[in-house]
Formats: C-alpha cells, sequence, structure tokens
RNA sequence: CGGGGAGUAGCGCAGACUGGUAGCGCGUUUGGUUCGGGACCAAAAGGUCAUGGGUUCAAAUCCCAUCUCCCCGACCA
C-alpha cells in the first residue's frame, strides 16, 4: 500500500475534544472521527487493526470449540419482555417503531435472542454442549459516551453463549472462554488482569473481568501482591482486623456543631480525623428504611449493603425520609435512638470514642460506644475496598488499581434458559433447563486499550500483531538503486508475508518520521543515499531507541526477527 | 439527570470585560528556494462568529431561550 493512496489524516496539534491519551492518539493519528457524541467512523488503518484482532479472535474462539453465528442487530420488543429486562435495560436501548408501529430495540446485547433461538431448536443433551459466538455492532444508549471508542454508544462487540446440562459441564465451557479470552488479550500485546466481579444486570452468580490496567481507566479493583486474590471495587472483599482496643468508654456527651453537615464540616470544626467520626447514611431497603453505619472516611458499597440485608432493591433515601426518620435534618443523622434497623461495618465491632450525629440540626455526640449506645442489628463488610484493607484471602495487604474492562465472562445458571423454555431431555427423558454462560469482549474497545497501555510521546506503539501495517517504508532517495533497493525489498517482504505501506508522499523527511512514530507501525525502514552509499538500509522497531544498518538482503529477516521478539504473536 | 467548562476559517486558539473594519499559528492552493526529525520566502483561497429571539443607530461582544461538545458522578464491553 502507498500512503498517497489510502486516507490517513493525521494532524500536527492534539485535537480539543480528546483528554486521555489513547483518544487523542487515535484522532491525531487519523484513525478515527467523530460524527457526534459516542459515534466514531473507523479509518482505513484502525478498521485493519480491527480486522486483524478480530480474526486473533475467531482464531481463539474456534480453537476454544466455539461457533460462529450472527443474529440480527434490530429485534422485537417481545423477547425483552420475556426476560423482564425490557425494563431493566429499557433505558440504554435504542428502541424504534416500525411501519406497523411494532416496538423494536437495537440490540445492546443478544441473551434473549441467542437462548429464544436455542430454546426453538435444541432439544436433546445429545445437542450439548454448545457454545455460540458472533462478532458485531451492539447499540446502547449510554448515559455519558466517553474516551472515543472506550465508551461508544455505537461499538463492535464479541458476544459468546454457552448451552450445558449440567453447572459442572458448564463450568467447563467457562473455563475452556475463560482460556481463550487469556491467549486473546496475550495475542494483542495487552498485559490484563482478570478480577473477580459483580453480575450486575447481567444477573448469574459468578463472573470474571479482563481489565487493562491503565490510569485513565474506568473501573477501579484491588489486588493482593501476596496471592492472587483480585476483584473490581464494586465486589472486593476486605478482611478486617476486630482486636478490642485497649481504650475505655467515655460519657456521651451532646454538643453544639452549628452548620456542619458533612464529614469534612464536622471533623475540622472538632478538630479531629474524619475516621474518628462515623456516617450514618439512611437507604430505603425494600421500601423499609435502614441506616448504615461506615467509619467516616469510608464509603458504603451498596452492592454488598443490599447482599447483607438481603434485599432486592435498595436506594438512598429521600430528604423527606430522612427527616422522619431520624427527626432532623439531613446531615445530622445518628445511630443514637434511632428506632430502624441499623447495619454497621464490620469495623466498627469495638467503636469507641466517636463522633456521631445527633438526630438534632446542628448537634452532634461525642464518646459514642456502638456496643453500649446504639441496637444495631447487624454487622457486616458493607464499605468500599481500597489500597491498604486486608486481603480477604489471605495476610496481605490490597493494592489498588484502575483498569479498563476489555472482556468479561459471566456463569449465568438458568435464569434465561428458563424464561424462554430452554429446556432439553435428559438421556433418562426428563426435561431439564440448560445452563448458560455469557462472555463478552469490547473489540473496539481492545483496540483503544491497546493503545492506552502502548504508547510514547510522540505516538502509539503497535503490537505487531495488530498493528494496520508491520512496516513502514520510507524511501528517501530516487536514485535507480534506491528504486532498485525499494522494488526488490517490495517483493520480499510481500513473499514473507509481512503487511507494509511505503509513505510515497512528496514530504520533507522529518515530517514523514513524526507521522511514522505517531501512527506506531513497528517497523521502519528507511532507504537513502547516504546509508545505500555503505551498501546498507535503515532498520527500526518502534519501540527501539536506536535503528539498525543491515544490508538490503537482510532486511526481511531482520524485520522478522525483530517482530518476533516485540510481542508474541504465537 | 446533577455539578463544572466550551462552541469564532479544515485544526489549535485570540478578540468579548469597555458594542463600531473578524484576527493569529498550523494546514490548504500557486510560484520559488530547500530536502534525515513537523523548512523558508512570496502570493492566494477559506467565516451564516452554534441556533433562534431581544436590546441598540450599530452585536462575535450585552440580555433571554435552545442545541451541541468536553470533563466529574450513577451505567457497562
Amino acid at each position: 500500500m502507498y500512503w498517497s493512496k489510502t486516507f490517513i489524516p493525521t494532524l500536527r496539534e492534539d485535537p480539543g475534544e480528546a483528554e486521555i491519551a489513547s483518544h487523542r492518539l487515535m484522532i491525531r493519528a487519523g484513525l478515527t472521527r467523530r460524527l457526534a457524541g459516542g459515534l466514531y467512523s473507523y479509518h482505513p488503518l484502525v478498521l485493519r487493526s480491527l480486522q486483524k484482532l478480530e480474526t486473533i479472535i475467531r482464531e481463539e474462539m474456534n480453537r476454544a470449540g466455539a461457533i460462529e453465528l450472527l443474529m440480527p442487530a434490530l429485534q422485537p420488543r417481545e423477547v425483552w419482555e420475556q426476560s423482564r429486562r425490557y425494563s431493566i435495560m429499557g433505558e440504554v436501548m435504542f428502541k424504534l417503531k416500525d411501519r406497523q408501529g411494532r416496538d423494536l430495540v437495537l440490540g445492546p446485547t443478544h441473551e434473549e435472542v441467542i437462548t429464544d433461538l436455542v430454546a426453538h431448536e435444541i432439544k436433546s443433551y445429545r445437542d450439548l454442549p454448545k457454545t455460540f459466538y458472533q462478532i458485531q455492532t451492539k447499540f446502547r444508549d449510554e448515559i455519558r459516551p466517553r474516551f472515543g471508542l472506550m465508551r461508544a454508544r455505537e461499538f463492535v462487540m464479541k458476544d459468546a453463549y454457552s448451552f450445558d446440562i449440567s453447572l459442572s459441564a458448564a463450568d467447563k465451557s467457562y473455563q475452556a472462554m475463560y482460556d481463550a479470552y487469556c491467549r486473546i488479550f496475550e495475542r494483542c500485546g495487552l498485559r490484563t488482569k482478570i478480577v473477580e466481579a459483580d453480575t450486575g444486570a447481567m444477573g448469574g452468580k459468578w463472573s470474571h473481568e479482563f481489565m487493562v490496567l491503565a490510569d485513565a481507566g474506568e473501573d477501579g479493583l484491588v489486588e493482593c501482591p501476596s496471592c492472587s486474590y483480585a476483584a473490581n471495587l464494586e465486589k472486593a472483599e476486605r478482611s478486617v482486623p476486630l482486636a478490642e482496643q485497649a481504650v475505655s468508654s467515655e460519657p456521651l456527651r451532646k454538643i453544639s456543631t452549628p452548620g456542619a453537615r458533612t464529614i469534612e464540616d464536622v471533623s475540622s470544626f472538632l478538630g479531629c480525623r474524619p475516621s474518628s467520626l462515623i456516617k450514618t447514611l439512611v437507604y430505603v431497603a425494600d421500601g423499609k428504611p435502614v441506616a448504615a453505619l461506615v467509619p467516616g472516611d469510608r464509603d458504603v458499597n451498596e452492592k454488598k449493603l443490599q447482599n447483607v440485608l438481603e434485599a432486592s432493591t435498595l436506594s438512598l433515601a429521600d430528604e423527606a425520609t430522612i427527616q422522619r426518620v431520624t427527626g432532623a435534618p439531613v446531615g445530622f443523622a445518628g445511630p443514637v435512638g434511632l428506632r430502624i434497623p441499623i447495619v454497621a461495618d464490620i469495623s466498627l465491632k469495638h467503636a469507641v470514642n466517636r463522633v456521631v450525629g445527633a438526630n438534632k440540626a446542628d448537634a452532634h455526640m461525642l464518646n459514642f460506644d456502638i456496643n453500649r449506645d446504639a441496637a444495631v442489628s447487624l454487622f457486616g463488610d458493607i464499605v468500599i475496598a481500597r489500597g491498604g484493607d486486608g486481603c480477604p484471602r489471605c495476610s496481605g495487604s490490597l493494592a489498588e488499581e484502575r483498569g479498563i474492562e476489555v472482556g468479561h465472562v459471566f456463569k449465568l445458571g438458568t435464569k434465561y434458559s428458563q424464561a424462554f423454555g430452554a429446556e432439553y431431555l435428559d438421556e433418562k427423558g426428563q426435561r431439564l433447563p440448560i445452563v448458560m454462560g455469557c462472555y463478552g469482549i469490547g473489540v473496539t474497545r481492545t483496540l483503544q486499550a491497546i493503545i492506552e497501555q502502548q504508547h510514547d510521546a510522540n505516538g502509539i506503539i503497535w503490537p505487531p500483531s495488530v498493528a494496520p501495517y508491520q512496516a513502514v517504508v520510507l524511501p528517501m532517495s530516487s536514485t535507480p538503486e534506491a528504486l532498485r533497493v525499494l522494488e526488490t525489498l517490495k517483493a520480499s517482504l510481500e513473499q514473507a508475508a509481512v503487511d507494509y505501506i511505503v509513505d510515497d508522499r512528496e514530504e520533507r523527511a522529518g515530517v514523514k518520521f513524526k507521522d511514522a512514530d505517531l501512527v506506531g507501525f513497528p517497523m521502519r525502514v528507511v532507504i537513502s543515499e547516504k546509508s545505500l552509499a555503505n551498501g546498507k538500509i535503515e532498520i527500526k522497531a518502534r519501540g527501539d531507541a536506536s535503528a539498525e544498518m543491515v544490508p538490503p538482503g537482510d532486511a526481511v529477516i531482520t524485520i522478522k526477527n525483530l517482530l518476533s521478539t516485540a510481542v508474541p504473536t504465537r
């Protein structure tokens, strides 16, 4: 390919619309342009990367025994009603009507369609197990599209669904996908962290997320350096030392704290640390108010709280409810004398001499003793874990990181198969629900995550396996000898199946060097009169500081060697 | 939806407070000189100042409304 023939609209300056490195680079390197919020065109170069990534995914899915199919992106409302997700997912779905007035949605995911298909077509244990996958454009009306392809409203996803006769058989399918995911991300040159995750709107019992560690990541996670424990913050547990403090309780005392509603207000007013305060938050769980107590410097993890309460719905109480339950305006709630159930974080088990709200405007209580002064109905782990907390699996201490979720695998159980009547007959003629799993990779997001992880001040550093072209050739001379060397090089690159682009533009060398670095081709070959005078051409790997000078005849072997050491392509 | 910022030439920005000729850099076009890390000189093209309304002799500038985009939170691959 010739640079002048394709379409690579690079920018000299950083675009104003982009904040994080990968987003900025995708636009600057001419890989993509925004049409509207969360909607992007894939230019020729990034399309090549996308296709290479899809090929890797297909190879690994097929190797894992999954079968590719393709389902409609346009789906009838009915299947979503059937799984009862029309209301749960309703907000994120693009909805439309056909000319008959029938309701349709643009598929944000395909559990419903695939389960409906399987329910109709698979009847016998002889037909199982099966894992189907597709690579397809998904549509989600995101609350806030962000960071270019990182969170777009239209994006490419690989989704897979497994169907098994039993939980233990489903575990095998799950593991096969899990292993395939590890190979896929490794082949992309990505370092991923696999973390335990919450199942969210997908439902199901168990899931793992594949995270690309990056400061710009949207998810927080913790990991233990001493054992293998790692989890999304939404899910992460922590262990809390329960040794009793050798401090005796002082008498409870009410003090005036005019206007001090927040933890910061109160701690600076009293000149004490936030951790010596206890936050009292009023929630409504399944329609009934409950109070949650956490240390002043910690935040409630609502999912954990919901689990501890075994509640199916949970939300923060509104002002009126707080006023009614505590008898005080927002900001002064406290556990003393409260007549609703109280859940306290496990770390408060022996809390003494703390500061709490007094359930009275402009007043707090000093020297609160949780066992003496409050009626706690339940202690549990209800705060968001953070770095420094104890590991729940060993005696280590957790480290906190940020990550980009590029893949997610779920054990779904029978939630969807029961909703759609996806059942099979076993060898005894018994009718049983099919056990499912589902598995997603954000394909376009993965591409951006690669850039987020692999770039420097000059631009992108593509891993060879997903680079738009593996090599860029810069002809700096048009002498007959240089042209002959170029033609020979092209022929041998083609023979060796190294894809390349020749920068044939009428530009000065500096421009071509800058653009080559910006776009990030793994290999750069420079043919110039100066080096040709010594019978050499120049070869440089994008990530390396210096170039190698080799005879033209050794170019391809040198490139092959450098490519193979850059990143495993398997 | 709540909070914060921004819409002026293809891109990046100034101009606005204090109303009066729309500007700079990059890019683009033409000619010339240059030619291994975003060259130089000269000339040129390119604008409903986001949209609608209002105030005024006069609005990019002041006022009101709307739309769009970016960032922080709730959602997710």
